[in-house]
RNA sequence: CGGGGCGUAGCGCAGUCUGGUAGCGCACUUGGUUCGGGACCAAGGAGUCGCAGGUUCAAAUCCUGUCGCCCCGACCA
């Protein structure tokens, strides 16, 4: 990796590996993170990543951990079809108007060799759509599952990847194709359908913050950012390092509209013929450009602990060439050691990287990718019985000794450590940039963005959260959306956040409890 | 899809206005010197300048078209 440094150079600046940083381009430097930390990778698709090893095992992490917690919440996974009969879509109307636009169709089946081409030929009858979401294929089967009270709940979740063609797309954040699991349920009253939206939306705030080190704030969606088709949206939003607000997970309320499209039937024990209340919720590739832009720093990646593919990286430090094998053997008794030791459920996850390379090179790239914890270790260090150790949430200079033996009996503590210290961190950020407003005057002044002097500027880096009061009007947020591109985020479940009732300062009239106003992706 | 920016070696870029046959930094290879660490010296490998046409004796450079990427907007997990 380079380190060449831009055409307009700072002498004062730190040396950062990457550059632009967080204040000079946030956008940019959020792409450069991921190509140094070699998370993911467009692809010659337009629209669709790559994901390379890194990143994918991050995923792997997430997954794991989820499929867990959905487990242990008394959900099993099956799978269903990629491709869905635009039959189905058209169920239910408020569905189709959401997800129209943005389907991929197959419409043939065969492709034939013409002038060195191959052309598609053999029309399909009806032509199928690449699941953007899949509630109506769910449904389909739900129907022919659920005949009596006895079959519910039906608490079913798969793991797939989703097409949404959309005109834009950011690595992580939004792409064409994206992997993620959807949970889909069904239940014989709407107050145990509640129960499972709430509990749900309760499981990926508490993976989100203990897991991801990711403040997160819960609450409902408004009228206009609910999803198609269903009667409530809850959701976790959390603030990036550029104070937007990122949805990172949904849980729908879908009362009986899917029931009622799909048909899904069963007899209650009164021998009643009634439709399930249905539930579906959900959580992304997304979430690895959360963890990106909640924790990397301007020298790249910043692993949550908990997640990291690697917890753990030994690096040897060998000057001459007949130090190697005794380093080496050290290093691979110290990473057998650590491997003994558990941390948040799972064998610590320790790396030796014996790569033939500079140290220093080696160290960097580590850190670029973001693992919490580096180890250098010499034959100094051997003499000692200690190694060297770097933490990610730390700076790449502060580094200190530690005895072996301390660090075998402690590491799960400095790994929980670096977890909280990332979490607070996060959690310290978003208080920093979060107000309570009380007039329209100082809403409008605090979100008013700088001028650019020119188009081509970067955006300059957000204002935050509001927490201010809301009559509920879907017209005045629209109009403050066309104002100053900021829509409520959610409203918050949590009292403590959401205050008292209050009045809305854009009309004066009353207002049940503040909300949360944000910018973003 | 509209506005702006940009495609030149693996990466980051200069050269384009004012056509003259491609360069810098990092990375890579080799040799040497260093050695608790994003080293130094020397030599070297690597590019049909996004693609396709056109103008010209000559095109990275001018003209036309086209593809892709990034930013801003509309839309969205």
């Amino acid at each position: 990796m380079g380190y060449a440094l831009p055409a307009v150079s700072n002498a004062a600046k730190p040396q950062t590996a990457i550059t632009p940083t967080r204040a000079d381009n946030y956008q940019d430097w959020y792409q450069e993170v991921i190509k140094a930390a070699d998370l993911a990778e467009n692809s010659d698709v337009r629209g669709c990543m790559v994901i390379k090893p890194w990143g994918y095992a991050l995923w792997e992490n997430v997954q794991r951990v989820l499929d867990g917690m959905f487990k242990a919440t008394g959900h099993v996974n099956a799978y269903f079809p990629l491709f869905i009969p635009v039959s189905y879509l058209e169920k239910e109307a408020a569905h189709v108007e959401g997800f129209a636009k943005e389907c991929a169709v197959v419409t043939h089946h065969r492709l034939e060799a013409r002038d060195g081409k191959l052309v598609p030929v053999g029309e399909l009858e009806e032509p199928l759509v690449v699941r953007p979401t899949s509630e109506t294929i769910i449904g389909a089967s739900f129907a022919k599952w659920v005949q009596s009270y006895r079959d519910l709940p039906l608490l079913i979740n798969q793991w797939a990847n989703v097409v949404r063609w959309e005109m834009r797309t950011r690595l992580f954040l939004r792409t064409a194709e994206f992997l993620w699991q959807e949970g889909h349920t069904a239940h014989a009253t709407s107050e145990e359908a509640v129960e499972e939206t709430m509990k749900m939306l309760g499981v990926y705030a508490e993976f989100a913050e203990k897991w991801m080190a990711m403040p997160v704030i819960q609450g409902e969606k408004t009228a206009g950012e609910r999803f198609p088709g269903a009667v409530t949206t809850y959701c976790i939003e959390a603030m990036m390092q550029d104070r937007k607000a990122l949805q990172a997970g949904t849980s729908h309320f879908l009362g009986q509209n899917f029931a009622k499209a799909s048909d899904i039937k069963f007899q209650s024990d009164k021998g009643q013929v009634e439709h399930a209340w249905t539930t579906s919720w959900g959580v992304s590739t997304r979430l690895i450009g959360g963890m990106i832009m909640t924790h990397a720093d301007d020298d790249g990646m910043v692993c949550p602990p908990r997640l990291a593919p690697e917890q753990v990286v030994i690096i040897p430090v060998v000057q001459k060439p007949e130090d190697r094998d005794r380093v080496m053997a050290y290093c691979k008794a110290l990473e057998a050691e650590l491997e003994a030791q558990t941390f948040a459920g799972t064998p610590v996850r320790v790396h030796v990287d014996g790569r033939d390379m500079r140290g220093g090179d080696k160290a960097w790239q580590w850190i670029k990718k973001g693992a919490p914890i580096r180890l250098e270790i010499g034959p100094r260090d051997l003499e000692k019985d200690a190694a060297f150790m770097g933490r990610r949430d730390k700076g790449p200079k502060e580094k200190a000794g530690i005895g072996r033996a301390e660090l075998v009996s402690t590491i799960a503590t400095i790994l929980q450590d670096i977890q909280d210290a990332l979490y607070n961190r996060a959690l310290a950020y978003r208080t920093q940039f979060t107000r309570t407003i009380d007039t329209k005057e100082e809403f409008y002044a605090f979100f008013a963005d700088p001028p650019k002097k020119k188009e081509s500027d970067p955006t300059p880096i957000h204002a935050g959260f509001v927490l201010a009061h809301f009559n509920g009007d879907p017209a005045l947020e629209a109009k403050i959306k066309d104002d100053l591109k900021v829509t409520v985020r959610c409203i918050p479940i949590d009292k403590a956040i959401g205050g008292e009732p209050g009045t809305c300062p854009f009309t004066g009239q009353p207002s049940k409890q503040r909300v949360v106003w944000a910018k973003s992706y």
